[in-house]
RNA sequence: GGUGGGGUGGCCGAGUGGCUAAUGGCAGCAGACUGUAAAUCUGCCGGGUUAACGCCCUACGAAGGUUCGAAUCCUUCCCCCACCA
């Protein structure tokens, strides 16, 4: 099968634009996602600590799970064998699938890159695994996602041009390949799978535009990448970046901003054009003991907190909020308590899912420059509620 | 009563003449985390003062002693544990 012949499958209904921000509906084979929304990342398979029950609980329309992982541990024929990943890890909703290019950024020390791929060192036990872009859109038909990404060259934020521009038209060439691996397949996906293309080029402007103008034009894409970004780059980098790219990328398709972010984050993404997010931030930080506020963050496991009878967040309708006290859950962190971890996670991934249906909302009011206004003032106001 | 072992900072526990305000671990107090090698990592952690460097004080059961210098050596005492009687 092409990329191109499941259009209906992924059509991206636009409801309302102010300025750069969208509202829309996203059509996949499992389901729509209403945007722009925060997808919670499920690594291996879970989103750890919840039940996928939890998430549609949440209101999470749309989960993240990662080649790289699960080709390693428990292997992807192993998942294709068990029907795809969506009834391997029972969520039926839209899956996404990473490549393994964050792996690329992440697990530097344990790879080499080269022109015709990746050779990993399995952080689990040394062995050797080469991703090529062929190999990765093998292993992500036998996850059989909804969306797959392709495979990708990820470097630090801060990269010079040079190195950029090098790991930016490596990934564009691998794009090619990943298509034509796609062609070659003998059977089409059981469901349809959209490949999304990935603008690269650091935070160098010219790149940026060079490489979404590559991809755009080499493909009819059913949306768009955009990652290396939050990989160790200012904050007014990025987002002067995605201003560049929101300028080049049609309208009409969806946007996904990679591994982004934090609340504020979303918001100023949302305010550039972006319609998909995903951050490993809610459930990581989650576990360590951070918790999203309407005010800004705040950590559970400090000492004023051992007596507050309050919830996390006063406005929050969450599984934790709705039940637990602040000195309650504090009790369960420093008790070493898993339901601690997953309690501030279910939190957390609410938040932000919460967040991009206010966003959402706004959009559809017309109201959203004050809206994100309003709220990124509040949020960087900080005055977290204490005890 | 005898013999042996031991008493170190909130706790556990190294150290056996100067590099020791004293290794580690825990507890405590903060911070970080952005397509997850993460329920992880980092910093602080006797008191006073300082922005910091530093300076001063107190401290290795108690008291005394040896020494230029002691948690470390000697003496006496107190307490704990084991075994013997």
């Amino acid at each position: 099968m092409s990329v191109t012949e499941h259009v209906s499958d992924f059509t991206f209904e636009l409801e309302r634009e102010i300025g750069s921000a969208r509202a829309a509906r996203f059509h996949t084979p499992h389901g729509v996602v209403e945007t722009p929304a925060f997808m919670a990342v499920g690594t291996l398979a879970t989103v750890k600590s919840l039940d996928p029950r939890d998430l549609r609980e949440i209101g999470c329309q749309m989960i993240l799970s990662n080649a790289y992982h699960l080709h390693l541990r428990p292997g992807d024929e192993l998942i294709r064998d068990f029907g795809g990943l969506h009834e391997f890890m029972r969520w039926d909703g839209p899956i996404l699938t990473d490549s393994g290019g964050f792996q690329v950024f992440s697990l530097e020390g344990l790879r080499t890159v080269s022109e015709d791929g990746v050779e990993f060192r399995s952080h689990l036990d040394g062995s050797t695994h080469v991703f090529t872009p062929e190999t990765v859109m093998q292993i992500e038909r036998n996850l059989g996602a909804d969306v797959i990404m392709q495979f990708d060259h990820v470097i630090p934020g801060q990269s010079e041009e040079s190195v950029a521009r090098d790991a930016s038209e490596r990934s564009i060439r691998w794009l090619a390949r990943c298509v034509a691996a796609i062609d070659k397949m003998d059977a089409p996906a059981t469901k349809p799978q959209a490949l999304f293309p990935i603008v690269q080029g650091g935070i160098h402007a010219s790149l940026r535009r060079e490489a979404a103008r590559a991809i755009r034009q080499s493909g009819d894409w059913r949306g768009f990448g955009i990652g290396g970004l939050s990989v160790g780059e200012a904050k007014p980098d990025m987002y002067r970046i995605l201003e560049v790219v929101d300028a080049e990328l049609p309208r009409d398709k969806p946007r996904y901003l990679m591994g982004v972010g934090f609340p504020e984050d979303l918001v100023e993404g949302v305010m550039r054009g972006v319609d998909l997010f995903d951050c490993v931030a809610p459930t990581r930080m989650g576990r360590n003991g951070a918790v999203f506020t309407n005010d800004g963050r705040l950590n559970i496991k400090r000492a004023e907190f051992r007596t507050d009878r309050r919830p996390l967040d006063e406005e929050c309708d969450c599984a934790a909020c709705s039940r637990f006290s602040r000195a309650y859950l504090r009790h369960l962190f420093v008790a070493d308590e898993m339901l601690g971890l997953r309690l501030l996670s279910l939190h957390n991934v609410h938040f932000l899912v919460r967040l991009m249906r206010s966003a959402r909302s706004a959009i559809q009011d017309g109201t959203i420059d004050a809206w994100s206004r309003d709220w990124l003032a509040r949020y960087h106001s900080r005055k977290v509620p204490t005890a």
